[in-house]
Formats: structure tokens, sequence, C-alpha cells
DNA sequence: TTAAAGTTGTTCCAATTGGAACAATAAATA
DNA sequence: TATTTATTGTTCCAATTGGAACAACTTTAA
């Protein structure tokens, strides 16, 4: 094995950085949210959008290809690139929307439904490793915060 | 103007998902992290490898590719692009590594100090606009939680 | 009523991306 | 010492990605 340099505590710059906090919310992004991606892909075979369509589609009865893009703030194209496949695949069903031809109502199926238990157990379990570090009142304080923030940034035009 | 449906509040989710925490970090880095690698690459014409590459040299004074890339967690390959870009630019040099032969030190330019500088100015106010959601105690608060989520994430086998 | 502007979902395309394999070198093991 | 295993940096390649343009449609303004 190639040796190891004396030390280099890869985390230093956590604390030298000129924006520490952002700094972390990317960092921790990074090492949390993309692997996690990385596993539904190859454990669901589902991409991000793809995963994307099923959660928001588990949590609101009815929304358009143009809303999901809107909650998830990802591309339209990459969307609807999604929405075909999860049709085809049978985790979603499609709508033409009468009062508006432009647009179509999807909603999750049954099979979708299912898939999305499975992967969203994953990644509770998922969560609750990650948060596993904080003590009880330390988490329903961090809860509070990062639900600011969160809802703070959405209210940012992009 | 297309008509906006009655009351489709996006942020809902926020709170009804399986994995609230682990949901809103993913999603505070879709509103802010992503957006600013592409703020970056417009304003600056930097990708975000090659500004790993500037923020890691300018914090640590000698880096081989490699310790860039397990500091920030990307695949060696994209550092490895990135590197020659950089020194192209005149950002970035590199030195053979005596005692080593498969690896070279990488160190940051005057000239990529000059640029890595002027992000950081940008990253700084950036954060500033974010954060000022929270109060001061609030964000002391915060910085503490996520330091202990990021130190225990940087742990993570990957 | 007509024209202009905005919206939705889609296709096309160019660029980015990361996995895999590779050569060169170093360290570990027999 | 010789052989095996690991590491570094690189190239290649296939897949993903998102911007831009587009057609169909709706809403607003003239």
């Amino acid at each position: 094995m190639g040796r190891r340099k004396a030390e280099l505590n890869y985390s230093n710059i956590f604390e030298s950085v000129e924006f520490p906090d952002a700094y972390k919310v990317s960092y921790l992004a990074n090492a949390i949210v993309f692997p996690t991606y990385e596993d539904i892909r190859k454990d669901f075979g589902l991409v991000r959008a793809e995963y994307h369509l099923l959660l928001c589609l588990a949590h609101y009865s009815e929304l358009t290809a143009q809303d999901v893009a809107r909650i998830t703030r990802r591309p339209r194209n990459s969307i609807s690139r999604a929405v075909h496949r999860m049709l085809d695949l049978g985790f979603l069903k499609r709508v033409p929307d009468p009062s508006d031809a432009r647009q179509a109502k999807l909603q999750i199926t049954k099979e979708g439904k299912i898939m999305h238990n499975k992967i969203s157990k994953y990644l509770v379990a998922r969560e609750a490793e990650i948060f596993s570090v904080l003590s009880e009142s330390e988490r329903k304080h961090f809860r509070g915060l990062i639900r600011k923030l969160a809802n703070f940034a959405s209210t940012l035009k992009r």
C-alpha cells in the first residue's frame, strides 16, 4: 500500500475556508446526496429525475411535468425524458388535462408506490445513519434551522 | 401569462417526506450549490473541478491531484483534466515529486490566487445572503451542527 | 378580433461526466 | 530478491446532461 503522507487532515479546510457554512452544506451534499443517487441508480435502476418523479408524485396526487421541474429545480427536458421512461416502466400514468391542452397530469401507479416505498425505506435508514452523530436535541435544533434555510432557498428566483 | 394553479405550495413536501432532514440538505444543495457552480462557470470561466483545485490549493500550499480528489470527493480523471487546463491558464504550477515519481506536487500561482480571491469574494457574499435568514445565534448554532455532520461525513468510506 | 407574449412538453445537439482500463512506479509479501 | 498488490495520473469511451430551439396551445394586450 502506498504510504500515506505524515498527517494531512482533509477536513482542515472546513475551518479555513472563507465561506465555512456554505462550504459544509456543499460538502455534505457531495458526501451524502450524490452517493445516494448513485445507489438508487445501481440498486433500483432509476436516475435522479426518475426518482424525483416518484418522490413528488408519492406526495402530491397529481402534478404536471412542469410542476415537478419546479419542485425539484431541475430542467424540464430532464423531467420530460424521465416521464417517458417511468410511463414505460409502469410507475406513472398520464392523463391529458382537458382544461389546458398543453399539459398533462401525472399520477403514480400502484407499482410506482411500491418502488417508492422500497427506495424510501433505504433513504430513511441512510438518513438515520448520517444523523446518528447528533444527539436528539441537536437533531431537533438542526431540523428547525435547516427548515428555515430550505424554505428561504425555495423563495430564491434560481 | 399562463394561470398559476390555485395554490400549490411547493415546499409542502419538505414536511411530508419520509427523510425530511436529508431531503432539506439535498434541496439546499440543489438550490444553492449548483447555481453557484453555474455562476462560477459563467462569470469566471471555470468548471467545478477547476474551481476545486483553486480552492484546495489556496488553503494547502502543496497537494497532489489525488489529494484534491480525496478532499473534494471527485473522480480522479475529472481532477486530472482540470489540472491540465489550470496549468495552461497559468493558475497552477506543477513540480514532479522526487521521492515518488508517480505523482507531482501542485501549487497555486499568483494569478491563481488572484482568481481565487475574486471567486471567494463572490461566494462570501452569496453565503451571507443565504444565511441572512438566520439570526446571529441561530447561525452560530447551525455552524456547530453542520460542522459535526460534515466531519462525520468526511469519515464515511464513500 | 387580432397580434403579441408566455407556457408546456419535446427533440436535438454539444459538452460534461465518470467508469474502466492502462502504463509507470512504489510498497508489501514471500 | 522476486513477485504480487497498490497507487498515481492519464486516456478512452459511453452515457448523462442541460441549453436552445420548436410546435402546440393559452393568455394578455391592442
